[in-house]
DNA sequence: TCCAACCTGAACCGGATCTTCCGGTTCCGC
DNA sequence: GCGGAACCGGAAGATCCGGTTCAGGTTGGA
């Protein structure tokens, strides 16, 4: 493969990372190949189509969102600490992109879905055990906090100082009261 | 107008009114169509076309909405209760549907605009005074959390009780703390 | 009974996207 | 440098999808 396919392929795959994160899914081809400084002709050079597109970039986010995680999940400060670290992450461009792909209807390949299975269940032991802890209200369920994550953090264009994540960081902490 | 007219035409208002509330805009008009148990030709019939459904489903909805979040901010209860109870009736169908409609790109008639500018002026103030009595925390702009209805509390398929608008609500209120 | 109003749903259309394709360009080994 | 294989650009073509129409059958009500 030549210097410049090279270059131009890893230019398409940051592209369309930042637009889908962005715009959620349905940006097209013709905008990736803008966004790159290319033609969309060099796109199908490099994928078949755009299924194959997508579903490159939904790997790559998504391996790259699981390492984050797991190694957060591995550090041994309180379980409160490093879940406020899941949600500014989860914040940032690769997972809101995930969620926004698998919305795109493609039924994910075997190893995608075992990646996001394995994600999930990070995450619900994660809210279990600051939950354990004392650190995180205990009325939720764990699937719940993972769909709240999902629907309010993980949207496109979200940033993890904005307000909707604070407050939802807050709701989730457990509340002297009860 | 013959009396089966008639009774379709609201067949599908509360038809529509659901399905937006439900699944978004985006719904087609066989969508609507089948819903209501009708043909589309019928839809065509009692509407010139999609935007005009569209835009009396919206005016509809933002009137019913309106007068709720008028009546509720006119009590005298304490503004906390008030806010709580805004958010209970955001996350039912009228108020999730005038905002999935607003992103249909249809520049809204001068109607709806006003009536949309009064309901967010309502909103502000509301959570102006619940922050000013003390009950909500102080840290977030009323903006802020009118966005914050908006992209959490009314979205497509929420219900008033879900883990959601449950952490937001508590992630608003004021903590001792601060 | 009669007919105007009404309904149905398959076919039609427009435009937004994806995909192809070939002339022109660029890299890289010799 | 040179040659040519690999690569790129972007207009043209193919597809898809949902809104819209309309000819023909049905129904309410005087």
């Amino acid at each position: 493969m030549r210097a410049d396919a090279r270059r131009n392929r890893e230019r398409i795959v940051a592209c369309a990372l930042d637009l889908f994160a962005e715009h959620g899914p349905g940006v097209g081809m013709e905008d990736i190949a803008r966004g790159a400084g290319l033609g969309v002709g060099t796109l199908y050079r490099h994928f078949p189509d755009r299924r194959a597109l997508v579903e490159e970039i939904a790997a790559t986010a998504l391996r790259r969102y699981g390492a984050r995680i797991r190694a957060l999940a591995a550090r041994d400060d309180p379980r409160w600490d490093v879940f406020a670290e899941v949600v500014a992450c989860s914040a940032e461009q690769p997972f809101a992109l995930v969620k926004a792909l698998a919305e795109e209807g493609t039924a994910p390949p075997a190893e995608r879905n075992a990646l996001q299975r394995e994600v999930d269940g990070l995450l619900r032991d994660l809210v279990r055990a600051a939950q354990r802890e004392g650190s995180m209200r205990a009325d939720v369920r764990p699937e719940e906090v993972v769909d709240i994550l999902g629907a309010a953090v993980c949207r496109p264009g979200a940033r993890a100082d904005d307000a909707l994540c604070r407050v939802v960081l807050d709701g989730l902490r457990r509340r002297d009261g009860a």
